[in-house]
RNA sequence: GCUGUUGUAGCUCAGUCGGCAGAGCACGUCAUUGGUAAUGACGAGGUCGUGCGUUCGAAUCGCAUCAACAGCUCCA
């Protein structure tokens, strides 16, 4: 009998040559077959039938490994597709691969799979888990694979794209077969809950141009409890959701009559406007001009920038004595008019106007989403004109000023590479340098980034600084756009050392991304409980009642003086009414006053974190909450 | 923009088969003056997103439209 020797988990164990790692978890024991996903063979993701014909290190993956998780969740969509086969045969499947939570399948169907269609669906899923159905893998050449899967357009056309001696895999469960690279589980049954969450469109291959499909989202675990688990996580999530905190904290709202632009209220300007004084501190720290540049400019501008022809669809414009204008969209053509008001020297590269734009776009009314998506925000922007060599060094400076403002509120953040998209300006060759320098900068500071392929803006590769929602949705703030095109558009100049003219590079950025969605991200990140330094109430004064009014007064007046935004509670209500609104307001602070705190100048402080905390000396209280804000403690 | 879903009081939501528009919270008045997450009584508040239609009669059925939500596309 000939042997391979297998390494698990650095214990080698010797077994019978072609032995499938599915016989292999099963020599170990039963407990790990059943919960065994896939495997890796010498760092590889592979199916659990792989045949091991050679000596290597295998590694049994469960559902708590991320690669189990999608093979878990892969065999969840088939199990959908053979739900959506036996009760709707016509339906043409297309694509169902595993996401980061769950799976979809996009489903070409003349019925419209409504919610009550789902929880039918849902029952056969159950019903084909329950069956334990053995999932088998075969591989076809070619010409047979299209044979079998004649009559679905969608699978021919990715057999197609696979190259031409391919051997195409197929995984086959009951009476439902697809063609797909795996790696799946073993049986249907090891599924355990399954839970279809919602239906929505999608085009094929991502092109609106293409037919729009039926998507269904689902997820499922080995477990009830922890799917039932997940959902109560789901419904946690929503409580943070930015726009629900908005409207509970009086800090933003929409109207019908403005769809996408957003109304700030009181408490919500406060917060912006601290937002904006700190980043005037830092950008001034980092030697940064703030400019101010017209909202409206004249077409010929937006003709020269490029915008007029590339980004017009986005552009709301209007007409003046008789000629167009445009409302800007972007900040950088007004920075440029500026940088042109004079001669520039060498010497004053690099040179950062700093300027926080309002800008208008028309986004789709389908992509608007509360803070996170509007038609009017302010972008903390930056235009710096610098030279070349200069590049490097300034990304990393613009990269460490990132690192800075995102630490200070706690915010973990990933990059992204964006390279030149289809519709671009500028050559080959200059995007090619001006990405290079991008990635040189990023790698030379110790950060990672993923390359996101043909996603720059249409003048320059772009750097995309990322922050997640409640749900674990992305959302890109930060960016970092390098820029050879517009400053040779507008025959940009300085004079360098050797008194030549030079045209310089731009390098276009955002910290916050904008305003309005920096500000939807802290409130999620924060669940709606700032830190004080950016609590648009940071203490609120609670007299027990009528007669302590006028401690509470003078309590609020001193804190007033301090520089803290205070509120005093004078309302004929009870205490415990009072601190109950405070703390679902999220106010950092409750000081209540009563005789006792009267006598000897002092407050009883409640802090929305730890409860009540004792009285202490007004005087005392005031200096605490003066470092707390001073230092932007989190 | 596309696909699907949802619009009833400031908020959260009931409203069955087409037959007088409902609750809790919030709001107002009055009483209560209190010690760390909801004091009590009374009161006011809605053209049921909007328009057109079907019907003796529409919150309820149909069509259109606007907005929101989930996602796709797009994007800070």
């Amino acid at each position: 009998m000939e042997t391979v020797k297998v390494s698990l988990k650095g214990d080698v164990r010797e077994f019978e040559k072609g032995v499938s790692v599915a016989g292999i978890a099963k020599s170990i024991g039963m407990g790990l077959y059943k919960a065994a996903c896939a495997c890796r063979i010498d760092g590889e993701v592979r199916d659990l039938r792989t045949p091991v014909e050679k000596d290597c290190a295998v590694e049994i993956l469960t559902f708590d490994d991320p690669d189990g998780k999608h093979a878990f969740w892969h065999t969840g969509s088939h199990v959908l597709a053979e739900a959506v086969r036996h009760l709707y045969p016509d339906t043409k499947f297309t694509i169902g691969p595993a996401i980061d939570n769950g799976f979809y399948y996009d489903l070409d169907s003349e019925t419209v799979f409504t919610p009550e269609i789902l929880e039918k669906l849902e029952e056969e899923m159950r019903a084909i888990v329950k069956k334990d159905q053995p999932i088998t893998r075969y591989t076809l050449p070619r010409a047979e694979a299209l044979k079998k899967m004649a009559g679905n357009e969608y699978k021919e056309e990715l057999i197609r794209e696979l190259p031409a001696d391919a051997e195409i895999s197929f995984y086959e469960q009951g009476d439902f077969t697809d063609l797909c690279a795996g790696p799946h589980l073993m049986s249907t049954g090891a599924l355990g809950a399954v839970k279809l969450l919602n239906v929505t469109g999608a085009y094929w291959r991502g092109d609106a141009k293409n037919k729009m499909l039926q998507r269904v989202y689902g997820i499922a675990f080995p477990k009830k409890a922890m799917l039932e688990e997940y959902l109560t996580m789901l419904e946690e999530a929503k409580k943070r959701d930015h726009r629900k905190l908005g409207r509970e904290l009086g800090l933003f709202a929409f109207r019908d009559e403005a769809p996408g632009f957003p109304f700030y209220l009181p408490k919500g300007m406060v917060l912006k406007n601290t937002l904006i004084d700190y980043w005037r501190e830092v950008h001034k720290r980092w030697d940064y001009l703030e400019i101010s540049t017209p909202q409206i400019m004249r077409r010929t501008l937006w003709e020269t920038s490029g915008h007029w022809d590339h980004y017009k669809e986005n552009m709301y414009t209007t007409v003046i004595d008789g000629e167009d204008f445009a409302i800007k969209p972007m900040n950088c053509p007004g920075s440029i008019l500026v940088y042109e008001l004079e001669p520039h020297s060498y010497r004053d590269l690099p040179l950062r106007y700093g300027e926080l734009g309002l800008v208008h776009r028309h986004e789709l009314s389908g992509a608007l989403h509360g803070m996170f998506r509007v038609r009017c925000f302010t972008q903390d922007d930056a235009h710096i004109l610098l030279t070349k060599e200069q590049i490097k060094g300034e990304v990393v400076r613009i990269a460490q000023l990132f690192d800075e403002v995102y630490s200070l509120f706690g915010l973990h953040y990933s990059i992204e590479l964006s390279t030149m998209p289809d519709d671009h300006i500028g050559s080959v060759e200059d995007w090619d340098v001006a990405t290079a320098a991008l990635a040189d900068a990023i790698t030379s500071i110790g950060k990672s980034y993923v390359l996101n392929p043909g996603d720059g803006a249409f003048y320059g590769p772009k750097l995309d600084f990322h922050i997640s929602d409640s749900l674990n949705r992305t959302w890109q703030c930060g960016t970092i756009q390098l820029d050879y095109q517009l400053p040779g558009r507008f025959d940009l100049e300085y004079v360098a050392e050797d008194n030549e003219k030079r045209c310089p590079v731009m390098i276009h950025r955002v910290v916050f991304g904008s305003i309005e969605r920096f500000i939807g991200i802290l409130t999620e990140h924060f669940a709606g409980a700032f830190p004080t330094w950016l609590s648009p109430v940071q203490a609120v004064v609670i007299p027990i009642s009528e007669k302590h009014v006028a401690y509470a007064d003078s309590v609020a007046k001193t804190l007033q003086a301090a520089g803290v935004r205070v509120e005093c509670d004078t309302r004929s209500e009870k205490m415990g009414y009072k601190i109950r609104e405070a703390q679902l307001q999220k106010t950092p602070y409750m000081l209540v006053v009563g005789d006792k705190e009267a006598e000897s100048g002092t407050v009883s402080v409640r802090s929305r974190r730890d409860g009540d905390t004792g009285a202490v000396r007004i005087e005392d209280f005031a200096r605490a909450i003066r470092e707390e804000i001073d230092t932007k403690a989190l």
